[in-house]
DNA sequence: GTCTATACTCAGATAGAC
DNA sequence: GTCTATCTGAGTATAGAC
């Protein structure tokens, strides 16, 4: 995965969100483009720091002068890539769970966009949720207060609010939406799960219902 | 994986279960034996790429030369502390689901003990769950097919047929049974949960009951 | 067996040619 | 702006005294 846009699945925004092209549409991607394709490809796949500088050149195809002239740092190509991991992320919440309706439909839509990005871009996924951040740098705070996961607790409040989930713990129920598919995805990634992700949102989402409707 | 056992002495196991000095109960603890400890909570809180020898010498009180007198490599000293903590974590889950009464009884005992092990040893839970243990390793797998969770599939296959848990995929509905108490151990390892983990066990069992029982 | 001092490797980062 | 060559420091591992 050289270039690695966003390319747009649907309706959804995971491609502006993610597309690291900046500005060019479907141009030769640049230098920066070319290293944070790599580095997230890389990180992912062997670790923040099993990953080197000379891995990353030779992956991205640039040398290393051209990578510390886009980047300070390995640690700020780290931040800045796990800033545009996350507003991708951020993005397909905000996409599906923006509504009134039921929100465990709303929920579904999400579960099913996570999974075919899961399944489409897994090197993402697995830098999102699974790469220790805070290992890498004390600034980054941990995923789950980040703002995806902030952001679904005050969408799960709201719904409490509406009486479209039971009333209850926002933290203990949001945990008992996310914790299943999270696991799965894990699962998935590990390469330990025989049937596509998506064959499972139904039985989640069935599951969700019985333990959290009213 | 030599010495340094940790015996299943009552009939949960984790106190002494994790105690590092391993067959003198409470003699001095051998070098190996502090080598150990200060591995594990070292690597579990800085991360194994982050803990230099130099570092594991001064928690330990101990001298480069002795630590390589015991172990081959930094890299066999952390996989001797990963099946350490692995064998210590299987235990629980036998000590607690073995037996035929109610499923869901036993799994519950099973959250209550996780729990209280992770207030007691959280660098215990953190090196077992979230250390990125692929990464310092190939040889070692990833941790949703180590033991204890294979062991887990195991008894809740058993649990549908018994009738115990409605029939389904196993893999989801363990990880429907898992997700969410690890997602909550999560959260309180990054200090983000206020309240005691032990107050949300009876919310989890309901959930899992109203989603799971047939 | 345990210690200290040291060798060796390779990472991250920089300088200066083009 | 991009490259190659190089510096510097950290970290693993070893050698050899005690």
């Amino acid at each position: 995965m050289p270039d690695v846009p966003l390319q747009p699945p649907a309706k959804h925004a995971i491609d502006d969100g993610m597309n690291v092209h900046s500005a060019s549409p479907s141009t030769t991607p640049t230098v920066r483009e070319r290293v944070i394709a790599a580095a997230i490809e890389l990180f992912a796949r062997d670790g923040y720091f099993q990953t080197s500088l000379p891995d990353i050149q030779q992956q991205a195809g640039v040398s290393i002068g051209a990578i510390y002239r886009n980047f300070a740092s390995k640690d700020e190509l780290a931040a800045t890539v796990y800033d545009l991991v996350l507003d991708a992320i951020g993005e397909l919440f905000r996409v599906n769970l923006d509504g009134r309706d039921d929100f465990l439909e709303r929920f579904r839509g999400l579960l099913s966009d996570l999974f075919r990005l899961t399944e489409e871009r897994p090197e993402l996924i697995e830098y999102a949720l699974y790469v220790k951040h805070r290992e890498i740098s004390q600034e980054i705070g941990p995923v789950c207060s980040s703002e995806p996961f902030v952001y679904l607790q005050a969408r799960v409040a709201d719904a409490m609010r509406r009486k479209q989930l039971r009333s209850g713990d926002v933290v203990v129920t949001t945990a008992t939406l996310m914790g299943p598919p999270l696991r799965l995805i894990q699962l998935s990634l590990d390469g330990l799960l025989r049937p596509p992700l998506a064959g499972t949102v139904d039985t989640l989402i069935d599951n969700a219902r019985r333990a959290l409707a009213p």
